[in-house]
DNA sequence: GTGAACACGTGAAAC
DNA sequence: TGTTTCACGTGTTCA
């Protein structure tokens, strides 16, 4: 019967439980046994016992180190997240979980930030053409953003924001940056009506283009 | 001997492996054992080897909720994370480990970035109180960020950049914003000397100061 | 026929 | 007390 036959196995095995290597195996063998193998070959063993108790030793350590690998991957997790109060195999599991969410939250929200963020816009062109761009701004309505790159001249501020004047617009956020005698502006513009967006447009067109001269500055 | 008794446990077991309850494994011993115990209570197991069977099976039951919820932990890993070539445990494990360290690497910068973010500082502040601050940027040697805070006014502006222009300052970037008569303005300068922005700061403070009167504005 | 990976049941320890 | 968690050795399957 297959069952008593692993009986026996599971007996032996238990008793060279703490045998570390082959020849410890050996040893929890019959004398005559060792003898009738032992001219012919010195250590590797013959029988198909001791075979199927090697291969069963060989096993168990390598599912062994199977156990300390993960489990060693459990310990850096364990180190690595932050607010462990659980340490068991599966709190960490969900707090990992948890927190690759977040993270992942995170990032999207951090980078949908970095995307939208006016500093970016600004350092993105640095070219000598000029470019007038109105868009309606996605996360607060009402607001338009007007981007615009051109010539940097004496009163050129003033002629924009007479332009913004013209339509009754006030800026609620300006950023300006000058290099090399190219000057870059987003605007966030607020106040227009439903067709101000295309007169503010041309406008500001006009206003970028308009000559350099000497202007009173009221602001 | 204790281990006897551990392997007619363990043929009982596995004779009875597929039942599902404690009746079924009732059914599996002998009828003349049921007999003894079917009068004095119907369904309650009575003997010590049905005790421990039944103990037996509601450990394993046990033990297999917990594989089953740390498996599934594992899936929602396996379906969480992106670029997942190999699919078993520890290659789960050390790629989730991968993953978390890049995340948390990834948002720390983003953090810092969106924290030297000139935006978030504009926003940061609508407070009431005037504030003057310099400091020296951290990405790029040799540029002093500039923030301000203060009451908006008329030539308020011209006043800055006529400091900027007493210490021979260049403005390579700047953001302004005014909201409800309060201005903010964060100004990145370059050309200051070791001692040009002690200087600077004073003269800022002065600007900021300043009561508003029309002046000739040349910018 | 090896090695790797997994699920399983079980003894032991923590609480 | 019983419940929960872990390590272990084993059988099995897959490449």
């Amino acid at each position: 019967m297959a069952f008593i036959r692993q009986l026996v196995q599971g007996m032996q095995h238990v008793r060279n439980y703490y045998n570390s290597d082959a020849q410890m195996i050996r040893g929890g063998f019959h004398q005559t046994f060792i003898s009738r193998t032992y001219k012919t070959s010195f250590l590797k063993p013959r029988s198909k016992v001791e075979i199927k108790l090697l291969a069963a030793k060989k096993h168990s350590e390598a599912e062994k180190r199977r156990r300390m690998r993960i489990n060693g991957q459990y310990e850096t997790l364990r180190n690595i997240l932050p607010n462990i109060i659980k340490k068991d195999k599966a709190s960490v599991l969900a707090e990992t979980i948890k927190q690759v969410k977040e993270l992942k939250k995170k990032v999207s929200k951090l980078e949908q930030d970095s995307s939208s963020n006016p500093s970016k816009d600004v350092v993105k062109f640095p070219n000598g053409t000029d470019k007038l761009n109105l868009e309606r701004c996605n996360n607060d309505e009402g607001i338009v953003k007007a981007t615009l790159s051109c010539e940097d001249r004496l009163g050129l501020m003033s002629s924009i924001s007479g332009a913004l004047e013209q339509v009754k617009a006030k800026v609620v956020k300006a950023e300006i940056v000058s290099v090399g005698g190219r000057a870059r502006s987003v605007l966030w513009v607020q106040g227009l009506g439903n067709d101000g967006t295309g007169t503010l447009k041309s406008k500001l067109r006009v206003a970028m283009q308009k000559p350099p001269k000497m202007q009173r500055f009221t602001q």
